[in-house]
DNA sequence: TCAACATAGATGCAATTGCATTATACTACG
DNA sequence: CGTAGTATAATGCAATTGCATCTATGTTGA
């Protein structure tokens, strides 16, 4: 992708380099994940919410949801792959009997502490090569700023479409 | 998402905000065309890519695959719908007898035609009201790098994982 | 208290994607 | 030339996703 070749308009430009750097990363990493034999990156998200944000206390699939911007159906049958697979576990919810509790396993804490070296060495080489820490830094100034005024907006009218 | 949620490091803070940006806006802007009763926004991707690059000439579907990313066999069957809707058309191809040359119809035409103020406006929502046109273009500037980058790498030395 | 409505999660079915392989035509080189 | 190797595109089949709907439980208010 070269700069000549963006949109002249600069915000349709934006669109453009978010959208494109995004997929392409997405699958230069994921390509480096599957190379070393582990399941698709997603699982990775999953063992990660649920590690750090469960010292005991487990996640509801709708935090999953909400977290990880998961339609609620998926989030249901990766939770199924991901019990079979025996990497979490569902237990049931004390204070509401239509929920859930998420839990992740041993084996799952294994397999997220085996793929974060590969995953991490992947970012490393597909963004931290070109980018000094602080063109990141403001990368993520810039980012934060489009995405978090969005979620205020979407989150106020109605809300049913959230992906 | 807020700055204290990403990761400490920076160059994994630029990860993060960049998936989840690309996601994010993804969902956003695909929703408001599917809102307005269109085919997915690849559709339009494909569609654009044909009437611009092919005032006369038309498209190999390889070109399609690399320009926008897609597996070969998904360019395959994409393009397999998109002929069935009669928005494209598949010619033989004079030079090789392998391959073929896609061309847009009259009807893509007018359906890219109807697209884009919608997408337009949908784009200029959701970022255009959140960055300055400096803020855009400092963000494609930094993206750029990432992508442009990446391309050349692996390009260099054997190519078959491509996205 | 109970009817009306909202929320959590699952599921049947169709559409799409991923993976592996295939068919066909081009290219290069002995 | 002829053959080994490569590039273009398609396809069978399994896995995943999207859409619509469903069940069951929770919440609210007359």
């Amino acid at each position: 992708m070269r700069v000549e070749d963006l949109p002249t308009d600069p915000i349709v430009a934006a669109w453009v380099a978010i959208v494109r750097a995004g997929n392409g990363l997405i699958a230069a990493v994921a390509a480096d994940g599957k190379a070393a034999g582990f399941p698709p990156l997603e699982w990775y998200d999953v063992l990660w919410e649920l590690e750090r944000r469960s010292p005991k206390r487990g996640l509801r699939p709708y935090e999953l949801e909400h977290g990880l911007l998961i339609a609620q159906y998926n989030v249901s049958r990766l939770v199924d792959r991901m019990c079979r697979a025996g990497y979490i576990e569902r237990r049931p919810c004390e204070s509401d009997a239509r929920g859930q509790v998420l839990v992740i396993t041993d084996k799952g804490r294994a397999l997220r502490k085996k793929m974060w070296p590969v995953y991490f060495a992947s970012i490393q080489r597909h963004i931290g090569s070109h980018l000094s820490a602080d063109d990141a830094r403001a990368l993520c100034a810039l980012l934060v700023r489009v995405v978090a005024c969005r979620d205020q907006e979407e989150r106020r009218p109605d809300e049913q479409k959230r992906r």
